[in-house]
DNA sequence: GTCAGTGCAAACTTTTTGCAACTAC
DNA sequence: GTAGTTGCAAAAAGTTTGCACTGAC
């Protein structure tokens, strides 16, 4: 474990520790009085076992292939809990996707965003996810905090090179 | 003019100077092939003259207040356009609110969100803005970057703290 | 005169809401 | 047993699409 840093407090050594996630969520529930559901505990589990970006629809899939059936209602009350609790965080790339993300596996990274074709990278950078987490802002009690880089990737900028004029998509 | 960094190129002094927003945008029009209609011309005059977020029924309704009619499609085709000529970006601060947002307006600062009454704040924090465009990233060309961050807002962690249990909205 | 662009309304997608049935406590 | 949760379907909200008409070139 080489890339440990000292200073990194709260370090969860796999983002997607369905126990951790468990612990927390039932600690949130209990603490605020709200029932520990089957749908709850086995939506935060397949999140857990999906490793990245997901949206309503993707865990609705998910969760019936498994066979366990759960109307979208209850997926999009389980998520607001679960970003309520600080274990989920929603991101918005285009106007009719939002895909969320558990918050510890979110912390690590930023998005990089192409405006032509869409597709979202990830991006790694030490120094400015410690500068954010770091930054004191007045009147305010951060919890989370999300860059999104936009721009043009090097397959749509090499179309737009050779078709001299920018693609609309 | 104290502030102007020596390497800011590209200083807007008036991000909302609507003649240079014009020109700009007449000129990816024509490069482009496309119309200069009455619509798109006051369209981004209204945002310019609007000063800060906005969203689609926002623009709809100040243009019918200002006797001016367009319907929403050809505000949504005109945002587009004003995207690709990369003279607005788009924020998604919750669910069901797209807002945007003059690029030349956007670039100074970062968003604060807080995640419990949705109330949106604007911070400057220059070394985060110049490292940021500054970024080199690999097979990517950066057109713009925004930050997002979410917690608690003094207001709303008062009201927790009182209530001993977190308020869910 | 031609065809891109607009207005309007319908379609579509995503999210929220209301209510009866269910189940955690 | 009670009240918080769920499922289902209907409603709401935001965005896109299709087509006839209009106006920029």
């Amino acid at each position: 474990m080489t890339t440990v840093k000292k200073h990194a407090e709260k370090t969860i050594t796999n983002p997607y520790d369905t126990d951790r996630m468990n612990s927390i969520f039932i600690e949130y529930l209990t603490e605020h009085g709200l029932r520990k559901t089957t749908e709850r505990k086995t939506i935060l589990e397949c999140i857990c076992n999906i490793q990245g970006h997901f949206d309503v629809d993707m865990l609705y899939e998910k969760l019936e292939s498994n066979n366990f059936h759960v109307s979208k209602a209850s997926i999009y009350n389980t998520i607001e809990l679960l970003m309520n609790a600080c274990l989920v965080v929603r991101h918005q790339f285009s106007t009719q996707t939002v895909r969320y993300e558990l918050k510890s596996a979110a912390a690590g990274h930023h998005h990089v965003i192409c405006n032509c074709c869409g597709t979202v990278r990830e991006i790694r950078n030490e120094r400015i996810t410690r500068y954010m987490r770091d930054l004191k802002i007045a009147k305010f009690t951060q919890e989370y905090c999300s860059m999104y880089i936009y721009g043009v990737c090097s397959k749509c900028r090499f179309r737009q090179i050779h078709n001299t004029k920018k693609t609309t998509d």
